[in-house]
RNA sequence: UGAGUACGAAAGAUGAUCGCGAAGGCCGCAGGGUCUUCGAGGAAAGUCCGAGCUCCACAGGGCAGGGUGCUGGUUAACGGCCAGCGAGGGCGACCUCAGGGAUAGUGCCGCAGAAAUGUAGACCGCCCGGCUAUGCCGGGUAAGGAUGGAACGGUGCGGUAAGAGCGCACCAGCAGUCAGGCGACUGACUGGCUAGGUAAACCCCACCUGGAGCAAGACCGAAUAGGGAAGAGAUGAGGUAGCCCGCCGAUCCUUCCGGGUAGCGUCGCUAGAGCCGGCAGGCAACUGCCGGCCGAGAUAAAUGAUCAUCACCGCGCAAGCGGGACAGAACUCGGCUUAUUGACUGCUCACCGA
RNA sequence: UGGGGAGUCGCCAAGCUGGUUAAGGCAUCGGACUCUGACUCCGACAUUCGAGGGUUCAAAUCCUUCCUCCCCAG
């Protein structure tokens, strides 16, 4: 349930440009979230961390934040969507507990999270 | 106690839960599931050097170009390291140095100054002589002044019209001989009395050096079309590093039109100039022998998150609270450089006490 | 990851190779012309060339170590 395999991850340059072409935009101060519907398939999920926020080590942490904030709350999420999740520079000093707010913040205002799931 | 200097080593430990990557075993036709083991650094960084490896010819010759530059050693190699020599700095422990050649040749040395390298040069002085005489002219003089970063060895005595290596002594420097040292070099003696700086300017000398880089390169699979048109060249197109040679070499190149630009592909990809311990050689860098160990292999790219306990440091009487730097493998090694935490050890200097 | 290039005034830049003056244009400020503005004319504007160290009498320039930015290769 809380498993994060590699094919639910986003993995191809060609994926990566569709997804911010095409897709839809949610931001708050710590996370850009980007989302294509994708009807009839498992979702998917990419991580960024932009060079901004410092050196390798940083960008590192903040992907790692990402994605175990989004394995705690995937199975509230609805299928049939392509998500990008990108840190912002206010992530980089924050907890796990803050970047889970942040991150179901953002799945509600989208309106993927599934109904019987709810907010967290 | 304080200040400093050198060197080595380390970069918290254990456990639980959830999760990620790889290898191997088992189950399954398969997607996959499950178990075990392993999973970032001293700098992984900067990419400043040197090698391995791959392709270009089994990488060859000459010129050009580039690099290094006290001596000896060390190494696969190096611009690294070790030991020494010389110069400079520090009271000292110790530190710094691209540190060959300026007597092979060429160039440059602004402004200032009379003059900037030629045995040249007289602005003020000094001395001698002449005159139309408180000045002017001619000559001598580089000791004094002035300029400059630098002015043709320095100090002293003699000498002289005034001066000058003109003569002498000492010192610096140069050349030669002898002695010591593998050598850089050091010491002694002799000689002629003097030769500016700059080679991180060109250069000379000695030594080294082919080019590209794992996106190298090899393999498998898919796709299209053995596409069309025009032009140049076989006393040899073209390729091979800048040129010449040499070598490869039968179809190749340029332009236009059209088509294609594709695979979460496989290998290269980790056992190596490897690490640890002991012994031996060496002042040391390092080397040899013996024994043991296997220690990441990803590809939008794994190595993470949460919690607990115990160490360490700081604050606090205590409960407790806070803290742990710099930083993330991408073919692999040897160095260098840069970033950075808190401790340990040796040595030096200053002060205080016994 | 590998390879290559560039940093000079607020902006665009010359000067670096071959060493002794930091050109020039735009912008800004002050003045003149005008009743006022524009145009035009005159004047001002870099104690230092991305940062540190070295060579030299002397460094934007030569050497070296860092910093920042840009480009190329799937």
């Amino acid at each position: 349930m809380y498993k994060l395999p590699k094919s639910g991850r986003l993995r191809r340059n060609k994926c990566f440009q569709a997804v911010y072409r095409s897709g839809k935009s949610y931001a708050n101060r710590q996370i850009v979230l980007y989302v294509l519907p994708q009807h009839g398939r498992e979702r998917r999920v990419g991580f960024a961390a932009g060079k901004r926020l410092g050196n390798a080590v940083v960008r590192n942490r903040v992907k790692r934040l990402l994605r175990e904030a989004y394995r705690l709350q995937q199975h509230n999420l609805k299928n049939g969507f392509d998500l990008i999740i990108v840190g912002r520079q206010t992530l980089v000093n924050e907890t796990l507990p803050a970047v889970s707010a942040a991150l179901s913040h953002l799945c509600d205002r989208a309106k993927i999270l599934s109904s019987k799931g709810g907010a967290v």
